[in-house]
DNA sequence: AACCGTGGTATCTGATTGAAACCAACACTA
DNA sequence: TAGTGTTGGTTTCAATCAGATACCACGGTT
């Protein structure tokens, strides 16, 4: 049993971390957003569609802890919010496009493969 | 106001669901694995390490139903399981692959801002 | 009959999601 | 000057979901 890649396993998880992180309901939808240019929080809201008030706080603060997004309080009345894209932002767009784009290829094998198997567990 | 991608959402909300999919805790790992060859159920759970039963067997069924791996049971006594990647997991594993490099490079800039962060929210 | 190895299911608990209500600060209006 | 609205956010609470633990079915072995 050859291990051709001794770190396989921790890289693996590293990857899967990172996937669980953009990978949940809304991040990736905020990201693209604002990979459009910076924005406000209520404007954010209203393009992404239907995320709730709390989650979009909650995935911008995320998103905003690990250096996807920068977070820009400005003391007017009413407050103004604005958040944009890092460079950290930029860069992980380019990967995740890749894989945007073989999503999109790919999507309509997916759903095939999942009628094909929920009509034979129907059987 | 411009919108360079009309199909912006949908295809972003393919993708985030594709991410979330394989975004889970253990389908990438397995998917790790068996890129390496058909496996058996629990030669598959010792190589994987951690994961138990259930969420092993959760996370095959998930794989198989969106068309990544295939299952062969052979009616022999005990039974024998064979998962294997199709062509569409060996497929999916090179943008996976593409993220996972970025990821890993990455990382330690999402540490950092992560460290930073939270130091700043102590204060 | 007791037991092991195979792969899989049922149960139960803690985390996550998300809807709705509430809050703080200030400006404008009546 | 009390009331109202705007903006960004928090709190509360019900519902859902992920995942660990314990159990099950089957047949061969001893």
């Amino acid at each position: 049993m050859k291990l051709r890649h001794p770190h396989a396993t921790e890289d693996c998880r590293a990857v899967s971390e990172i996937l669980q992180r953009i990978g949940d309901k809304w991040s990736l939808l905020v990201v693209r957003r604002l990979g459009q240019g910076p924005m406000r929080f209520n404007e954010l809201r209203a393009a992404v569609g239907g995320i709730s008030q709390k989650m979009l706080t909650t995935t911008l603060r995320t998103l905003e802890r690990d250096g996807f997004v920068t977070r820009t309080v400005y003391p007017t009345t009413p407050p103004r919010v604005d958040y944009e894209l890092t460079d950290l932002g930029r860069e992980l767009e380019i990967p995740v496009k890749e894989l945007a784009e073989w999503a999109i290829t790919n999507m309509g094998r997916i759903n095939e493969a999942r009628r094909r198997f929920d009509s034979s567990m129907a059987a």
